[in-house]
DNA sequence: CGAATAGTGTCTGTCAGACATTATTCC
DNA sequence: GGAATAATGTCTGACAGACACTATTCG
């Protein structure tokens, strides 16, 4: 803030909220998309949003995801800020800076279409085609894989990306991942929300051994499940979150030469 | 975005960005800081910053760095987003939401007043008496320790906490460190820049060997520097930054406590 | 029973951190 | 010479990843 900081006489410009917001469902991570009614970009998908009021930037995100979707801004969804986006011409009307979102939360209902959503649903991932990081910076973004009908409006593509790359992240560092299930879970639930959301298959016994082995990560209840799998074997034990904000020593993804380079 | 979004009905709301730049001197990391001239918060230390042009929030980071401090936007100054900060209340005169971004250089020079800044300092960041993110956390925020006369304006402190957090973060798992020396460096004063922001020693062999351990980190460039230590020593090899992105395995800060829980 | 899952045991190569040692250079 | 630093060698315990194996439960 400089000296002829002047906020009486500012240039005219918009601030929204829009959230990326993320659920697993039948084993696939899925977002939540709503319809767009208006110009532009009318009937293509876009993430939940809109204008900020007289409240924090967090409470206007979960204000827009309960308006728009009737989602319960319930105790256990998890809320955090992504990032600002404020490119000039990222909406041809005028100036908006949205500051974006993230949320999870364990198998979210399904959106009751609020005041302003017409038609909101839970998109899974796989299905959107979405480019890689490294395509977006190269430039042959947004152009999404052919194949879908999922064009994201604005520059939401950009923003969806982004969300993806954090979450896959935060689940290496942080006990994330137990935001994605409900206050008693199994093992193997915790490792269905890693295999899902980096979309790959980790090795069972290990992954077990390595979430015991963190200080904090998860709580034996002493108590197992009431059935066994739905296609059979024992019962599991069941745990809860544990106190960790970090996770030493970290559950690292496997490098590989893309993401490192 | 939903479908009553109308941007042309927007609540009054100004942008601005801030910057948090920090550069290594002297062997200690430094915070450039400019004195406010005008109330609220006059004769107090704040970040550069300023209103968002038609321009991307980069773009006008690195303008109102440059402009407020003299400073080239040099190629080798390393920018990046840092969050947006937008409670009310934070500004008393008016709804300012600002994006704060981070900066880093290799001994970036002296503030020369630009057109605004009356008054710009590179300030240790350990004099300070900045409070942890803990406390912040707790609300004994913004109160910084007695003792020191460089109170920050507006929720700056919060901004200088978040900033210093990111860049401890990312040096353990991104080649930050390099955007903190010259194009060709020596592994002990890599390891400077570790010591300094971190703000604890370092194993000089282990550190070495970890540093070359990993793949695209750094690269030999096969001279020696003209001269040993000040204090004696031999010549050093010189390296200059690879072409990694992210560090494999990554150079990780001793787990403590304070930090996990 | 057959299939699927939970959980344990064990091995190997890699990494982190500590300590010791040698070589080189400045003052 | 004395002190400081660069660089290498080596050891130990922890961890990652792989494989083998047992136990339990569903259909």
């Amino acid at each position: 803030m400089d000296e002829d900081y002047d906020p009486t006489a500012f240039p005219p410009m918009a601030v929204t909220v829009d959230v990326v917001a993320l659920t697993i469902r039948d084993g696939a991570l899925r977002l939540l998309l709503v319809r767009r009614g208006e110009a532009p970009f009318a009937d293509m998908w876009a993430l939940p949003g809109g204008f900020v009021r007289e409240e924090t930037l967090d409470q206007a995100a979960t204000r827009e995801l309960a308006e728009e979707t009737g989602l319960r801004t319930g105790a256990r969804l998890h809320l955090e800020q992504l990032g600002t986006y404020g490119d000039p011409g990222r909406d041809p009307r005028m100036r908006v800076v949205t500051v974006a979102h993230l949320a999870f939360g364990p198998d979210l209902p399904d959106p009751r279409a609020g005041s302003d959503a017409a038609d909101a649903e839970w998109v899974p991932v796989a299905d959107l085609g979405l480019p890689t990081a490294d395509e977006l910076a190269a430039g042959r973004a947004p152009t999404q894989r052919a194949g879908t009908s999922r064009r994201l409006a604005f520059d939401h593509t950009r923003i969806v990306v982004d969300g993806l790359e954090r979450a896959r992240s935060k689940l290496e560092y942080t006990p994330l991942a137990t935001a994605f299930v409900g206050p008693e879970f199994t093992i193997g639930e915790l490792r269905e929300v890693y295999e899902s959301v980096w979309g790959e298959r980790l090795h069972a016994p290990n992954f077990r051994r390595k979430v015991l082995s963190v200080p904090g990560f998860v709580e034996s209840l002493g108590a197992t499940t009431d059935r066994g799998g739905a296609r059979g074997g024992p019962r599991a034990q069941l745990y809860r979150a544990g106190d960790a904000r970090l996770l030493h020593p970290a559950l690292l993804r496997t490098a590989t030469e893309e993401r490192i380079r």
